[in-house]
DNA sequence: ATGTTAAATGCAAATAAATATCATTTGATA
DNA sequence: TATCAAATGATATTTATTTGCATTTAACAT
């Protein structure tokens, strides 16, 4: 049974990539937060905790690495930078995000009706879908008040 | 029966904003490229056509405005800027977006299965929902070959 | 173990999109 | 037609991201 990072060291190798401190340390930094949607500089203050002389520009390059090797996915809420979050394998597809239009707050909700709907899309258009991402916009809790 | 254009003027008048000539010019390129995605870059361009003396920074802040007041919306194709199109309040809610993992070309859905899915979502999280977005990836039919 | 080599790193400089500043112009109303 | 806040154009600035390059390092063969 493979772990997450053992397919991490798998997929570098596959492709004549290294795995370098810095590469396991950023993982780690993913590994310790999957709940949140971070952004390369909040992932460089993170990392230099344990690894201080690192460079901005090695985050994010290893970032676009690891969405390249779908390790990471890339989101966008739209607050002037990317965001990641770690792929799990079992947050694909039926993980989307709620964001709040008055705090800017982002949930997460698990849900899975879009198969049918990605049947529907292939038919009707001529594209040949492999992925689908959805945002919903509202207001939280807090701030229906 | 009000005309789309009626409809920015009056939005404009209710928010005390002037409608200047630079606005109609940047909202015709809208009305003539109803089925593009324009980018800032490529709504200045269009415009310097009818009107050479417009300023870049007019077109942001134009487009910011537009946006505000629900003329237009942004987009994302994460090709490294904004990009917007006219909301003719009939492309709305059922309108998305296709886009080809190959050739990056962006095409259109027309569909709404997403009714039922919000209301779904506003029942298992506090949400209360206004809009989604939705966008599906994959390969083209040109890509597919 | 050690040497070899391509890949990766850190730093600094360079880009590119978007925003802010400010003197000047313009549209809406009186 | 005069008034005045709002809008504009030009330019400078900011911020996120990328690139160039000399140096270091991980992977592999010997």
């Amino acid at each position: 049974m493979e772990s997450l990072f053992d397919m991490l060291r798998d997929k570098l190798k596959e492709k004549g990539y290294k795995l370098t401190t810095q590469r396991r340390v950023i993982y780690d930094v993913f590994i310790d937060n999957q709940e949140s949607h971070l952004s390369p500089e909040e992932v460089y203050d993170m990392v230099k905790d344990k690894y201080p002389e690192i460079g901005l520009a090695t985050v994010y390059r290893t970032l676009q690495l690891f969405e390249e090797l779908d390790v990471i996915y890339k989101l966008n809420f739209d607050d002037g930078c990317n965001r990641y979050e770690l792929n799990t394998n079992t947050n694909h597809h039926q993980h989307h995000h709620l964001i709040c239009m008055e705090c800017g707050k982002v949930s997460e909700v698990e849900i899975d009706l879009l198969d049918k709907l990605e049947e529907k899309v292939e038919k009707e258009s001529k594209f040949k879908i492999v992925d689908h991402n959805v945002k919903f916009f509202g207001y939280c809790e807090d701030c229906q008040k």
